[in-house]
DNA sequence: CGTATTATTATACGCTTGAACAACTACGCC
DNA sequence: GGCGTAGTTGTTCAAGCGTATAATAATACG
């Protein structure tokens, strides 16, 4: 009897693929069908190799949950251009794909809902959300000064509280029932919204 | 060798015992937390009593999904007053406890990360959901006609959407991280922020 | 080309799970 | 006050879980 053949992949592309797999199995049937069987079949390996690379699957999950984060997050704080044309790009990117779809919101419920039991994925969450809203903060801060405005601490704080609901509840309006809102629809009601809230039109890109 | 003695309770209040402690269950660890062993024990029974009332383990986690939907919606959906009280109270209802906890959160999110896979959760995620978004839709298009102001469907719809995901976002908010918020910091920036959008104050109570 | 290394497979183990079912006991009824 | 009903218990079962480990095959290297 011989044995399958197989393919001794690099280390980092193999942890990719198994934490790709991971998400996969979370996408299609929830934190319970990410077991390390299913996950391995989904990467076309046994189950035996995941725990050559993690050492339990608590451990793959949070790495996971790492990279359903930073997916989340990392485009909207990397945006440049003029104040308005950053503020405009962070509120279309966190509104559209591929940050805005059902599969991204499957992978975010799933691990908020276990953020609250399992400490160590409560620190990946937290250290995520701090730096999105800085990020929005910091946005504000510009856009506002760009303007002559008042951009005293309070005032982005507050600001920053709302507009960041906005998007958040927005991106999981659009997430679970996108078929019920037009193209762009969201988008547009987002930057109108976000525009009677500031009190100020956001420039389009040139 | 005797059993232990145990009380026949009526079919409506065991069965009440029982999605209690499963939602117990769920808020402490998960779905994956809420096993019938584990559900049994919260509730005082042994196992195999959940399958005397419940055909699956499937079927009990729909009907705790009911109550969950339930509770965060049925305060809501009940306001009375003037359209101006109306409006405020549907906005504080969803912004203070018992909606808004991180209970509630943990309840929600677990179930969410399911409805995208079990069809019947799907089901009565939308029942409810749409449910909600009428409400509001109906408090926006009482509270714009009182005023004599344009209350067409695609404004109200617009509103509505708007209004929903700020609602939305800033639950999520408190509940992901009331401590980081003031006592009723989260209402008045909610009120605040929806008069922004309406154009018009919101009469508080009297 | 032969050999050392290690990524990967294959198998096994102990445990928990959802489910099934027979035995038992509380309670309503006459 | 005995009896029948059915709510409840206790036990069992197969399947699936995370983990451990020995055997094996792919690759790097002299």
């Amino acid at each position: 009897m011989s044995r399958r053949s197989f393919h001794r992949a690099p280390e980092a592309e193999r942890r990719h693929d198994l934490i790709e797999a991971t998400l996969d199995c979370i996408a299609e049937a929830g934190l319970q069908g990410a077991t390390v069987r299913q996950i391995a079949i989904k990467a076309g390996v046994t189950a035996g190799l995941i725990r050559h690379y993690f050492t339990s699957k608590e451990q793959i999950l949070q790495e996971a949950y790492r990279v359903v984060i930073a997916r989340l997050t990392e485009k909207a704080e990397r945006v440049t251009g003029t104040p308005d044309e950053r503020l405009r790009s962070f509120i279309v990117i966190n509104l559209t794909e591929p940050v805005a779809n059902s599969r991204s919101l499957s992978l975010w419920a799933s691990f908020i809902s276990r953020v609250s039991v399992d400490p160590e994925l409560a620190a990946i969450h937290r250290e995520g959300y701090l730096g999105f809203r800085n990020a929005l903060e910091g946005l504000l801060a510009d856009f506002l000064a760009s303007r002559g405005l008042d951009a005293a601490p309070a005032r982005c704080r507050s600001l920053a509280i709302a507009i960041n609901g906005l998007l958040d509840g927005l991106w999981l309006e659009g997430c679970l029932a996108g078929e019920l809102f037009e193209e762009s629809e969201l988008v547009s009601t987002a930057l109108s919204s976000i525009e009677a809230l500031i009190g100020q039109p956001i420039a389009p890109a040139a």
